[in-house]
RNA sequence: GCGCUUGUAGCUCAGCUGGAUAGAGCAUCGGCCUUCUAAGCCGAGGGUCACAGGUUCGACUCCUGUCAAGCGUACCA
């Protein structure tokens, strides 16, 4: 229908060139955008306001020449000048209600589109470090970047949804080392557990698996264990020393193969955890991306070289530096240190050079707002690998605040003192939490109060959404229990006679779906398609309360149980795109 | 200090990429179930869109400045 108003106006403002009235040279964007208010029809266009300056004539008049100069259209009904300019254009309801024969053909394919045209994107998000389990604050990620990616699916891009494992570095070894204590524990040996170690319940869990399967095969007595290294801070010392002596300890206790086991062990049952995590909330990926993997198949060192060859690459005070400050960044970054251990932007930097090599037209990187003074430096790097920065985008997500009847929940992954994505899926159940993450803005900041999630799950707008389309589901069951049958064929023929208020607007609505499907997904915001599915709901419900469906006049019936149909269709498209069950009654 | 993000009803948030009278939920108040699910509907009150300038036919939306909040500003990940 845009379409076809926008050809119809081009052709009109063609019409006034070869008129005289407007310049040759003015090539106008056609703008048209639905109607907000009823009483404004269905259409609307600036066009006239656009114009009035380079054709210096007041815009109501130049709209009344736009007007004139406008071929006639079946579908169009009127076309009138509003307020300051405004076209305003009535579409007869015979071709709006074309729709719900359009979602009766095309079912839960209706709304999908072939705009991404195949092209392949990758969408890469949660990617927490498998220091321990996903908390509140990862979920909001995980939500927001897997309705990103389907909807980039929906729309016909071909997408990849993959996880960034942080398997390196020294939060991993910190891991390791507090299973292996754990583990020690378990065995029956008795310490102080490191102040900077990870404290969390999951830690012993791993650790009883272990002494379970291993019995005795990593121990070591404690006094060995501990034998000359540096105070702790709540004995007076320093808390990274403290923990990088038992580190090294460890490594040498154990030897290279059985800490390597530990480490494994630490990070295959927390990977594991997250994993499954994920998957019971919906979130599937196509790949998990090893940062060690970097490391050891020379990746790194290839990303290095390739900076150093394209001359972005300097060695200051022992360590290596890249020079991304010629590249927007605002100071130049370290790449390899002093003790010639490779940082961790040095993997990033080999992270998406290998992105890159994977051939993706699109690289999203979904991350937490905390990480936004990163973005520049990523894209210095990967302009000085000589790649396009526009292929990346990265989206970012404000982290919650949570709180509990008004008090702000600290949460910290080393202490063990959050609030789990588990916790939270089986408190306020997993649609809505699903639901109540994708509904605002991601970059908003966002408050949660967990006691209010909690104690009043009805009022959660998920239900409301999910109710509409159990109420259709209820209909049409009454209907066979009346011992009656849907005619579609019937319905279609009597679709004009659908002309409440209510039926109206919802046909109305139906029409925008595929396009609120795309603007959503072009601009990363699922809270649109959310927004929309409210709407909908809404009139249904309004509609519902206004109107019997069941009703013994058959045209009518049928028309009406046509509409309803294609409502609960849409509605199910949607959540279905969102991962939200469509429950058929409540 | 500098940078990024945000500031809209008592609270939590939308506002369709500059349009017509700024919307919804919760909370408050008043109505609607002997007929398809009341997890619903109908209605009322509630706003200097943080503040001040600017850009133009028109600004919650764009620009500048001020104020406030969160985050960042590592040879941590």
């Amino acid at each position: 229908m845009k379409q076809k108003l926008e050809s119809l106006l081009l052709h009109a403002v063609e019409t006034l060139k070869a008129d005289g009235i407007l310049e040759r040279e003015l090539n106008p964007k056609i703008n048209i955008e639905r109607a907000r208010d009823q009483l404004h029809g269905d259409f609307a266009t600036n066009l006239a306001m656009m114009l009035a300056k380079p054709a210096k004539m007041n815009p109501r008049q130049l709209a009344e020449k736009i007007i004139v100069a406008l071929a006639t259209d079946k579908a169009v009904t009127k076309v009138e000048i509003a307020g300051p300019g405004f076209i305003n254009f009535f579409i007869d309801p015979k071709a709006q209600y074309q729709i719900i024969n359009t979602i009766h053909q095309q079912g839960n394919k209706f709304g999908l589109s072939q705009l991404g045209a195949g092209k392949k994107v990758q969408v890469e998000f949660v990617s927490a470090n498998p220091t321990g389990p996903l908390h509140v604050g990862h979920g909001r990620g995980a939500a927001y970047g897997s309705a990103v990616a389907e909807l980039l699916a929906a729309v016909g891009f071909e997408v990849e949804r993959e996880y960034y494992v942080n398997d390196a570095g020294r939060q991993m070894d910190i891991l390791a080392t507090s299973v292996w204590l754990r583990y020690l524990e378990e065995c029956g040996e008795v310490l102080t557990f490191p102040s900077n170690g990870y404290r969390g319940d999951y830690i012993r869990e791993i650790a009883a698996n272990t002494h379970r399967e291993s019995s005795n095969e990593y121990r070591h007595p404690v006094t060995l264990v501990f034998e000359e290294i540096p105070a702790d801070e709540p004995q007076g010392g320093d808390k990274d020393k403290h923990i990088d002596a038992l580190i090294a300890r460890a490594k040498t206790l154990l030897g290279d193969k059985q800490y390597h086991d530990v480490f494994q062990t630490g990070l295959n049952g927390i990977l594991a955890d997250i994993r499954q995590d994920l998957s019971e909330f919906g979130v599937d990926y196509q790949q998990w991306f090893s940062e060690r993997q970097l490391m050891d198949d020379g990746s790194i060192d290839e990303a290095l070289t390739r900076l150093r060859d394209a001359g972005h690459i300097y060695e200051k005070e022992g360590a290596t530096w890249f020079a991304s400050s010629q590249l927007g960044d605002e100071k130049d970054r370290v790449v390899v240190r002093e003790n010639g251990q490779s940082t961790y932007f040095a993997s990033d930097i080999a992270y998406h050079m290998n992105k890159l090599d994977r051939g993706f037209d699109q690289i999203i990187n979904i991350w937490g707002a905390d990480h936004h003074g990163y973005i520049p430096r990523v894209k210095a790097a990967m302009q000085a690998l000589g790649a396009d920065t526009e292929k990346l985008k990265v989206l970012l997500v404000q982290f919650a605040v949570l709180y509990r009847g008004g008090e702000q929940v600290q949460m910290s992954t080393r202490s063990g003192s959050f609030v789990t994505l588990r916790q939270l899926r089986n408190e306020v159940g997993q649609d809505a939490a699903r639901f109540f993450y994708v509904m605002r803005k991601s970059e908003q900041h966002m408050d949660f109060d967990l006691k209010l999630a909690t104690s009043k799950t009805n009022e959660n707008p998920v239900f409301y959404v999910q109710y509409a389309h159990a109420r259709v589901c209820s209909v049409l069951k009454q209907l066979a229990e009346k011992g009656l049958q849907r005619d579609i064929p019937a319905g279609e023929e009597n679709l004009d006679k659908l002309t409440a208020e209510q039926e109206v607007a919802l046909v109305s609505s139906l029409t925008r779906y595929p396009e609120v499907v795309e603007r959503a997904a072009v601009q990363y915001e699922p809270h649109l398609l959310i927004n929309y599915l409210r709407e909908l709901a809404a009139e249904f419900h309004s509609y519902y309360n206004a109107h019997q469906f069941i009703v013994d006049d058959v045209a009518i019936r049928n028309a009406r149980l046509n509409l309803i149909y294609s409502v609960k269709q849409v509605l199910a498209n949607g959540l279905n795109l969102l991962r939200i069950n469509t429950p058929e009654s409540m």
